[in-house]
DNA sequence: CTCTGTGAATATATTCACAGCC
DNA sequence: GGCTGTGAATATATTCACAGAG
C-alpha cells in the first residue's frame, strides 16, 4: 500500500458543510418527539432552554443542532413548535414513507410489529418474514406473517427499503444477505451480531447486551469508589457498525 | 483528587486509570463478544486486524481502545484471546454479576427476558414486574412475574441494582422515580420517553423510533443523489439521554 | 520481518460567551 | 430585556505513520 505522504500545504477540507453532523442527526428524532409533545398539548412556542430540558440536553447544544438545519427560531421568543416540527421531519425524510420489512417474529418482532409510534411517523411495517411455518398465514399487527423463504419476493413487491432484522444471532447475517441482493439499503439490526454488508448499505445495531454492559462499566466504577465522577454522565452510545467485505 | 501512582514493579500491570474514553467503552462489548466467539471454535491469538475485521472497525482504533485497558497484546504476534477476554470482561465490571429488573412483561419485556446472552455474561434477571393482574405469578424465563405494587420490595429483597423499563412510555417515568428511590443506580430504558433522573444515576436509552428516523435520513440523502458520501458510515448514535432535575 | 502501542495530526463534538435581532 | 445564532475555545475521537518489541 503506497503510504501517501502527507501534503503540507495542500488541503482544500471543502468549503461548506452541506451536511448535517452525525451527532446532531441522532438527536432530531428526541427533540422531535418532545416538540410533538408539546403540540399535543398545544403549546405553540417554545424556548431552546425549555425544548432542550425536555430533551434532557444542554441549551446551547440544541440551539446548535438547530443551527445547522437553518434559522428557524426568533430572537427574543423561541420557536415555533409546529414549524420546527415540520423543520426537523423533512430533514430527516419523514415527509415520506418508508416501507420496512420486520424478520423474525417472535417475541422481539412481535414487539417491534406492534409498536405504536411506527407507523405514525413516516414508517410503515408492509411484511412480517419467519422460518417458523406455523407462524405463516397469521396475522400480527394486521400484517400477515410470509415465509422467510420469499424474502426476495416479498421485497421487490412490497418495496422494501428498510429491513428490521430480529432473527437469532445465527441467521442474522444471512438474512441480511438477502435482503440487500434484493435491494434493501438501510438495516436495522437487533442480533447480538456484526452485519457484513457492502458499502452504500448502512446498518445499525440495536444490542441490549450492549448497553448493559456499558452501565455495568459505570456501575462498577461507582462501587469501586471513583468519587462519583461528577455528573455521571453518559455520552455516547450504540455504535453503529459495518464491515465491509 | 489524589491520582494513586501506578506501582511500577506490579505485575498485572494495573494499567494507570486516567479512565477510558467513553466512546471505547462502547466498543468494548463489541469486541467481547467477537473474541467470545473466536474462543469458541478455538482461535488461541488473534491480530489487531483480525479481530477489528470481526468487528467491524478499523485496526488502529482498536488497538487504540485496546491500549487504554493496558498492554495486552504482544508486538509482532497479536493477542491471546482467552486473556483479551478476561481483560476486557473486567474492566466492564462482567466479573461480578449484576442483578436486573425488568418491569413490563409485554411482547418486549418476555423478548428480554428471554434473551440468552444474558445471564451468560454477568447478568441476572432476579425480578419481573408488570401491572397486569393476568400476569402477576406466571413465570417468564423462569422467574415469577410481581405485581408492580410490590417494586420497592422486591428491588429491596433481590438487590436490584440495573432495573429495565420495558413499559408504555406513559408508565416510564413513575415507574423510574420509584426505582430510582428504592435504590437503583442504573436503568435502561426501552420506553419512547426521555426519563427525569437525579444526578448520579445512570440511564441509557434503547429507541427503535429513533434509530428508523436515523436510517431514514440517510436513505433520503442517498435518494436526494448526494453523491454516495465516499463509505455511508454510520458514526455516532442513540444518546444516552438524562435529565437532571 | 510482523504486528503492537502510541505520539502527533486531523476531524468531530461540545461548550462558552456574546453580538445582534426581536 | 430576552432569546437565538454563531464564532472561538475547548474537549473528545479518529486516523496516520512509525518506533520499537518480539
Amino acid at each position: 500500500m503506497s503510504a501517501q505522504r502527507t501534503t503540507p500545504l495542500m488541503r482544500p477540507a471543502r468549503p461548506l458543510r452541506p451536511g448535517v453532523p452525525e451527532a446532531t442527526v441522532a438527536r432530531l428524532p428526541i427533540y422531535l418527539r418532545a416538540l410533538m409533545s408539546m403540540a399535543e398539548v398545544g403549546v405553540e412556542t417554545v424556548s431552546s432552554e425549555d425544548l432542550a430540558t425536555a430533551a434532557g440536553v444542554g441549551s446551547a447544544k440544541l440551539r446548535k443542532d438547530l443551527s445547522h438545519l437553518g434559522s428557524y427560531g426568533t430572537r427574543g421568543v423561541g420557536y415555533e413548535v409546529d414549524y420546527l416540527v415540520y423543520q426537523i421531519s423533512r430533514e430527516l425524510g419523514l415527509t415520506q414513507d418508508w416501507r420496512v420489512a420486520i424478520v423474525g417474529v417472535g417475541n422481539l418482532g412481535n414487539a417491534l410489529a406492534n409498536y405504536g409510534g411506527f407507523a405514525s411517523r413516516g414508517f410503515t411495517v408492509v411484511a412480517l418474514l419467519d422460518a417458523d411455518e406455523s407462524l405463516v398465514g397469521t396475522s400480527v399487527a394486521g400484517v400477515r406473517v410470509r415465509h422467510l423463504a420469499d424474502l426476495e419476493q416479498v421485497v421487490v413487491a412490497e418495496q422494501v427499503t428498510i429491513a428490521v432484522v430480529a432473527t437469532p444471532a445465527e441467521a442474522a447475517q444471512q438474512v441480511c444477505d438477502r435482503m440487500v441482493t434484493a435491494g434493501v439499503t438501510s438495516v436495522l439490526n437487533f442480533a447480538p451480531c456484526v452485519l457484513d454488508v457492502p458499502v452504500g448499505v448502512m446498518v445499525r445495531k440495536v444490542d441490549l447486551s450492549t448497553e448493559l454492559q456499558i452501565l455495568a462499566f459505570h456501575e462498577q466504577r461507582r462501587l469501586a469508589g471513583v468519587v462519583s465522577p461528577d455528573p455521571v454522565l453518559a455520552p455516547t452510545a450504540t455504535e453503529a457498525v459495518r464491515r465491509v467485505r
